[in-house]
DNA sequence: TCGTCTCTGTGCGATCTCATACATAGCTGT
DNA sequence: ACAGCTATGTATGAGATCGCACAGAGACGA
């Protein structure tokens, strides 16, 4: 059900045939990306493209009224930057570092220009887009029919799934800001689902103990992302 | 502000150079699509891609409980299955005429393989999926921050801007389905804009009065969607 | 013309979430 | 150990939306 989470390498770099990856490899450079760290912020040109290795990426959309929502989430299943590829230099959402860690970058237009080729990248690259909107979609789907709890069990499903061990270094009001919803509301929201014995908090952390059970009250919204990422996956094992 | 109509042709293929265009022309069938008309069903294999020509078309997601939401439109600026194109063959999500009209069907394999050339038509359909994905977001923040009315300002630009006239055959019991909310909640929305002189409705039919004061209530958000939907138009233009 | 069906209008209590305010608890550095 | 800061817990009233129930109004065929 889950993404396997295999260490250390970017899945999508992972599954090029030798010779892609060996044209790709002196141009990528191994980077850090701390917790917080902004990658791309609204209308600014897109100059880089980021292969996550260990790192966590989120789409954020802040609106005037200081609300905010994030739209997906990018580990080391994919890659962030798409919407380059696809042809636009720019996009009004932010991308943060949700959980920090390695990436590779690239410039994006040496990126572009390999994808132009038409070959596995691309494949892979497309496939990878394919599974971002689905997983947009089911976001859009929560937003709308879900409550706080169930979206709240979603977002932690889709960390674990790009993460490994499955304790979360976040705050109840940094999980509200992803969410679109007010500290308090990720407070209780929490309370049920660590009554449940779904998850344990402790200040700061969040631990997911109960996997099933998230999955449970998530119901059958996260499914349907899975399985994209699944079919997704196993291009990536070709 | 506007995508401007453009009758009796799709964008996409009305951007193709004519020897791509001649390529295709035999493989297209020009279809009618009634409304309601029901193009693609969940998980059921896609066979054919559709070049709206003066239909829309809504992708809606139905759940379990028998809520419902729709995730985007597309009209003659796009192609409706897009998600062929970029690897999946199947979709968790229906695809339904929202508005009657005409569209060009293709077998799917054949313009995937034109799509693999890389001309042109393959930098076309990237755009218009980027744009995509934009919208789909943009209907993922308004289902969380914005409220009914708004959403309802916000589906009926998305529509106007893909429909010659101003008048729309529809009723609110299915304005409600597409938005996921109950009829209701349509009926007192879609009176808040009549008495703000923005829209008239009559049984079955709802008409645009005035644009404008739509674009003010649906604030910003429209204004994202309409942005990137011109630098797709800007690129149809060539 | 009448009856029927669909569409629209309205009211009411329940529920979820919000905004705000304030209290407590856990880190961290001095 | 203590002060100060940050994170979490709790309460209250307001607002949006829901679910349900029912009334009127327009279309349409018998």
């Amino acid at each position: 059900m889950a993404l396997a989470h295999s260490p250390k390498q970017n899945r999508i770099l992972a599954a090029l045939p030798p010779t892609d990856y060996a044209r790709l490899l002196p141009d990528l450079d191994l980077v850090n990306l701390p917790v917080g760290e902004g990658i791309y912020e609204p209308d600014i040109r897109i100059t880089h493209l980021y292969f996550p290795v260990d790192c966590i990426l989120a789409r954020l959309y802040e609106l005037e009224s200081g609300a905010s929502v994030k739209t997906s989430v990018t580990g080391n299943e994919g890659m962030v930057g798409i919407s380059y590829v696809l042809g636009s230099e720019s996009t009004s959402a932010r991308t943060v570092a949700l959980n920090g860690g390695s990436a590779f970058r690239i410039k994006a237009p040496l990126l572009k220009k390999e994808f132009e080729c038409g070959g596995d990248l691309q494949r892979l690259l497309l496939r990878f887009a394919q599974a971002m909107i689905i997983q947009t979609e089911q976001v859009s789907i929560g937003n709308r029919h879900h409550t706080i709890e169930q979206r709240l069990c979603h977002f932690l499903l889709m960390i674990l799934d790009r993460m490994s061990g499955n304790e979360l270094h976040i705050t109840h009001e940094q999980v509200g800001i992803f969410l679109g919803v007010r500290r308090e509301s990720i407070t209780t929201a929490a309370q049920k689902l660590e009554t449940a014995g779904a998850i344990a908090c402790r200040r700061g952390h969040l631990t997911v103990v109960n996997r099933r059970e998230l999955e449970e009250i998530a119901g059958e919204n996260y499914t349907v992302v899975s399985e994209e990422y699944e079919r997704l996956q196993g291009m990536c094992k070709l």
